[in-house]
DNA sequence: GGCATATTCAACCATCCGGTTGACGATCGG
DNA sequence: CCGATCGTCAACCGGATGGTTGAATATGCC
């Protein structure tokens, strides 16, 4: 009965862990250098690697002895849906949204210095 | 140093709690009234609720003997916002968004005197 | 006043969580 | 082959969490 989104809420309520994830933003990064930066042991830091690839927020791929931590932001997608559930803040419409793209798009086109194609 | 985008997430963590905010959505209700169609005792879910309460994700106000529970979702969004900075959710220049709204409602508003979906 | 209803408190329990340390298995480089 | 580096595993610890029960506290009703 444990829901996707218990394992991702879960794994977003340690700020450890949100952290983590804020510097994957930058770029992949081995164990070793996400530990870094926190006084902790790496053993503590290898654990919580695994709450957040066990909730899918990343991904780890070993290349030689070296295991790689890329970002999946996809996994948000689901909590972020739920929440959209009961608000406002959330903030887009998404059918509005689209024709704002279509109409950026054609906008671009018109004004970029070559029309024809 | 608890954040409060810790406690807001830990209170998501808990598929109990993220129901009794889902039945909060339709309206404010009593504690008793919250417990009912859960199989859990009524202290328990009391106790979620103190949890919900804490994170500031809903507000509980005594009438009578009567503890009415209102949702709260604007506790939500530090935690939306948080999410957002990882999203290909909402890639969306904001600004240049809302001027199209506002475009687009104009435009409505002088073609179509009524517009069905 | 006295009883029923609404809710919390207190104590307790099992389990999970975040952290540590130390040993271990892979893998790279010389 | 040897030593250093990368990372996890296993055992352990203290504290939080999710749940229970039973007693306690308000409040409402007759």
């Amino acid at each position: 009965m444990t829901d996707a989104l218990d394992t991702v809420f879960a794994a977003l309520a340690d700020p450890t862990r949100r952290a983590i994830l804020t510097m994957l933003l930058e770029d992949d990064m081995a164990v070793t250098d996400v530990a870094e930066p926190f006084e902790m042991s790496l053993a503590g830091i290898s654990k919580h690697l695994a709450i957040l690839a066990g909730a899918g927020l990343i991904t780890q791929e070993k290349r030689g002895r070296v295991k790689w931590c890329k970002l999946e932001p996809d996994a948000l997608r689901a909590a972020s849906v739920w929440m959209q559930g009961f608000g406002q803040f959330e903030p887009v419409n998404l059918d509005a949204f689209e024709r704002f793209l279509e109409a950026e798009l054609q906008q671009d086109a018109s004004e970029a210095p070559f029309q024809g194609d």
